[in-house]
DNA sequence: AATTTTTACGCAATCGGTTGCATTAATAAA
DNA sequence: TTTATTAATGCAACCGATTGCGTAAAAATT
């Protein structure tokens, strides 16, 4: 099998009578170059099958059209809603999406951090592993000038583009929806302490009771390691089993809270009257259970989109200037049939 | 803000007093330069932080270490379960992935095939969109001998490597499986006939029918157009309220049965004493719903860890030889509480 | 008509690795 | 010791697009 020779801007230019400059000044609509001449060389390359060469653009400019991704786990509801998102922004801006996932390893995030760095990357989207707390893998894209954004999962101190919601509002707002259906005792299940969003969500937790003049008690918030099914239903299994067992749980996901209500009702625990159940995210898998489940929004789509535009935007930007804006947006209360209507 | 001069071969040559080509070829372990170079050199590269530039080497070799994935949609899940295989098989081959999605649109996936192009992959995995049925997009990675994998959704005619279940054999299962748990009439929501896996699960229904003596009746095939939950409703609902309703659904996806499911139940039909529901792909969904839906297994890591392999591997074959290899996995029936046991 | 400005383009260097073809030094064989 | 091998490295061209600077021709201005 011969493998054709590719048409490059230089037999445009023999084709043409026209010099490489000339080309790919036209294909790039640069102003200095006649409406006539490049009408003729884009008709032309479209003819002749011509296709742009964005490794050798790529090098000259030093950055290639293209946001790298680097998330925990691909094949998660809002993960992969969250990427859509972002390819699509990408897309349209005629940036391509390369995508690598830590699976929450601190390690592998370093290595794909080096990885995507290596393809020189115009902006890094990230939404940090369970346990990361160094951030020097960052620090060469800083170096360079090239944007990172991170968003959900962010760190605390790193000076940088942030796209996230209110952990805390929501996780008061989970809570209050709680006891105002009544709830007096409820347990929280939380997720790694490293991790904004799950510190966030628990403090939220813990101001809603305070306000509500209900107790804290230690024993009722559950510290998961990865809020998965198998945990969820474990933990649970554990909670109804005390003397005094909670009336609602506030998860910080969907996974362990649906594990929760599918564990209890074989418990034969009446959900929500004896146990009112709250979730967070608005996975799929949500409003399907039975009872379904009441959860907080997590708008996924609108935070690829945003994270996107951060870097789609940045390069259009006083550098220096506004290289730690903040998006926070907003999440409200999905009420359905696992929590008790306001009482 | 000052932006970093990176390092290159050329700054690591100059220290170390060696050519570019030495450290070029320490760097990629080339047997003619010496173990004491290569270590010196990788050693010093660590520490002045050197990281190589991909473009440039893609440039050069007119290919990228970069495999590119073409689907319908990343946030479903069984396609975001297929890019983690993918992912994960490629990036412990030091390759890197880019995403693109066609959103079912054939002109989607022409741009995103060119687009992908342009960055010189080193292969290309598809699953076709919904009503693809020219391919003269992918001649242009046929003729720079750059191999294609389709998977899933895949050509009749295009000659290419594919990996793929064998949906014949599926539908023919989960029909059969409706069979001896006693179903006489049995509907069959059924995707674009466009498509392989559509087509062929409805052949293996009809030949299941046929099996057993059923009639095949058209009026209970219905031809859906994307296997939606709104879809699923609406036909599921018309076809309970026929004079003479099907007792069983082999839906084509899980999101059209888990909407039979819901919409049954609301309608007052039992599952499954007088409507058994068995769906296809074993989406997270299919275990929550209650009553739990029977589904086909659908192997969705291995067969993006294979479609990768195929890639990685392409360039130590034989160019002309197994371009067209396929690959077919294994499915089997998942019997859960929404068909009746084998009477 | 002479001068200035604008328009439309070409020249040539550059980006950072890679690799075929030397070349030199070191080792082995004769 | 001489010659033949082998090992280790350097030279320089190349991949394809971009862009600062220069220039000729056309248009505008005086």
């Amino acid at each position: 099998m011969e493998i054709k020779k590719e048409v490059t801007i230089y037999d445009l230019a023999k084709e043409l009578n026209y010099s490489p400059s000339t080309i790919s000044r036209a294909l790039n609509n640069h102003k200095s170059i006649s409406k006539k001449t490049i009408k003729l060389v884009k008709q032309t390359a479209e003819r002749v099958g011509y296709r742009p060469n964005n490794l050798a653009a790529g090098l000259r400019n030093n950055k290639s059209k293209t946001i790298g991704i680097l998330i925990p786990h691909i094949n998660r509801p809002f993960v992969s809603t969250l990427i859509s998102g972002i390819e699509e922004a990408a897309r349209k801006a005629g940036y391509n999406v390369l995508i690598s996932q830590s699976y929450d390893d601190y390690k592998n995030e370093v290595n794909n951090a080096h990885t995507l760095y290596d393809s020189r990357i115009s902006g890094l989207i990230v939404s940090l592993a369970m346990e990361t707390t160094d951030f020097a893998h960052f620090q060469q894209f800083v170096d360079q000038g090239i944007p990172i954004v991170f968003v959900d999962r962010v760190p605390k101190v790193f000076n940088s583009y942030k796209v996230v919601i209110d952990n805390y509002s929501a996780g008061y707002k989970a809570t209050k929806h709680l006891i105002e259906g009544g709830c007096k005792r409820i347990a929280h299940f939380a997720g790694s302490q490293h991790r904004n969003v799950y510190e966030e969500r628990k403090k939220g937790y813990i101001d809603a009771l305070k306000e509500y003049n209900l107790p804290i008690e230690k024993e009722l918030i559950i510290p998961f390691k990865t809020l998965s099914f198998e945990e969820g239903k474990k933990v649970t299994k554990k909670l109804l089993e005390m003397k005094n067992p909670p009336d609602g749980i506030f998860s910080a996901n969907d996974t362990a809270a649906v594990s929760a209500i599918i564990c209890a009702k074989k418990m034969g625990v009446s959900i929500p009257e004896e146990l009112a159940i709250i979730g967070f995210n608005d996975d799929p898998i949500s409003s399907i259970v039975e009872p379904a489940l009441s959860t907080m929004s997590h708008p996924a789509l609108k935070m690829g989109k945003i994270s996107a535009k951060r870097i789609l935007d940045h390069s259009l930007k006083d550098l220096d200037k506004l290289l730690s804006e903040v998006s926070v947006l907003n999440t409200e209360v999905i009420a359905r049939a696992s929590t008790k209507p306001i009482s």
